[in-house]
DNA sequence: CCTTATTTTCACTATTTATTGAAAATCCAG
DNA sequence: CTGGATTTTCAATAAATAGTGAAAATAAGG
């Protein structure tokens, strides 16, 4: 398979050991799965079957993580649910057991797909609609592409308190109306971009990130 | 500025929902915090900085979020570690401004960064060290590169009983330990890859994600 | 069917995380 | 310095989230 270039080869060693590499490995993945929006038990049960490689059944996955059947019944719902983990069946064994996705860039795609769709997408929803509703009829909802430069502050420092103490009552200027319009514009573009970028991966059948870094070495 | 193409021009709107259009947007950003890996508050002090356009101080925070003097100092002492947020002063004034980053793509490379920072290199050191735990002398650090393709589950199906009862005290197998090495390998693969995207996004000063984006639609 | 193995659900509890508010520290003008 | 304005800290509390376990539901074998 893979022979490692300089190290000395690996050699039998205590089970023991074994088990507490695993374990580690298992708590490292777990500690990072806030970073994917799951939480940390979720991220600990894919960790487990990922470097098991083997099915495994919710009884093992509650003995070996020492959590609940509530717990474990849940988590592999959920990593199911994401796609992470597929269910498999032994014959002649009644239980249900678990198999985690191997391959770390259909990995990488389906955690970004639930992203996506669970974060997103509305979030481009609202900022759509908030674009709209200071403009009574329909806004062109397709795509309203502001030129997202940098915009500065506009030194507000000096009429600070006239601004504050003058328009606390009287209706907002169509300049500020516009300016609001342009600050939400700005978001929505950056959101946009960030999920045509994310869908591209998504739909790329292949090693998107991969292709993507080797890429973007030579551009960026 | 913008001139939106076929929409009606924005008129001057009354001020309470000029306000509820900005806080929707607040609420909106807020909950997305979490994506960034920030705490709810936290996100929304920034989009109303954002929002706002112009340097607030603490109270102004404090009152248009209803949140205590104490949350409001956290969060954006915080805004400014992340460095999404920066001080400002006013003459004759002593209290502190606070104004926001208003360039949506030097806000991505921002929140890049400390995620980097805070998230993933943790977990490439722990990573590495995992994988260097199992073979005694010091191992090649240098990029091991593992195939990342995707390694079936070799059917455990049949062998399982056998396998269960029978390794349960004896040592792990030179094999077994190789496996497991190339299995940390892979998903180390991974993470390193997206680190190095990662870097090199924060490190180019342009709009890095915004081509990112349009040379990925070309090549994907 | 009925029995038993297995999974799911969900009210409750535990744990973690966020927020408050008041005291302490800091800052600055006079 | 001193006194008031401002900011920071942090123990206490509240809110949100995660986890448990036993009861209910479901599925499979006889």
């Amino acid at each position: 398979m893979y022979a490692y270039p300089m190290a000395r080869p690996p050699e039998a060693i205590p089970r023991a050991q074994f088990l507490e590499v695993q374990d580690r490995f298992i708590a490292a993945w777990g500690q990072m799965g806030t970073a994917w929006g799951v939480s940390r038990t979720m991220a600990e049960v894919y960790a487990l079957l990922y470097i098991t490689g083997e099915p495994l059944n919710t009884d093992d996955v509650m003995e070996r993580l020492r959590i609940s059947r509530g717990n474990a019944s849940m988590s592999l719902r959920s990593l199911v649910e994401w796609g992470l983990v597929t269910r498999a069946h032994k014959r002649g064994d009644r239980k249900e057991y678990f198999l985690a996705e191997q391959d770390p860039w259909a990995l990488s795609r389906k955690v970004m797909r639930e992203r996506l769709r669970r974060e997103v997408l509305p979030l481009l929803a609202t900022l759509h609609e908030l674009r709209d509703s200071t403009t009574k009829d329909r806004a062109p909802r397709t795509d309203a592409a502001a030129p997202a430069g940098l915009r500065l502050a506009s030194s507000a420092d000096a009429n600070a308190d006239a601004a504050h103490a003058a328009d606390a009552r009287k209706p907002v200027t169509s300049a500020e109306v516009r300016q609001l319009n342009d600050r939400i514009d700005t978001l929505l573009e950056l959101v946009q971009t960030i999920e045509r970028l994310g869908e591209r991966f998504v739909g790329s059948e292949g090693k998107g990130l991969k292709l993507a870094a080797t890429m973007l070495s030579k551009f960026i």
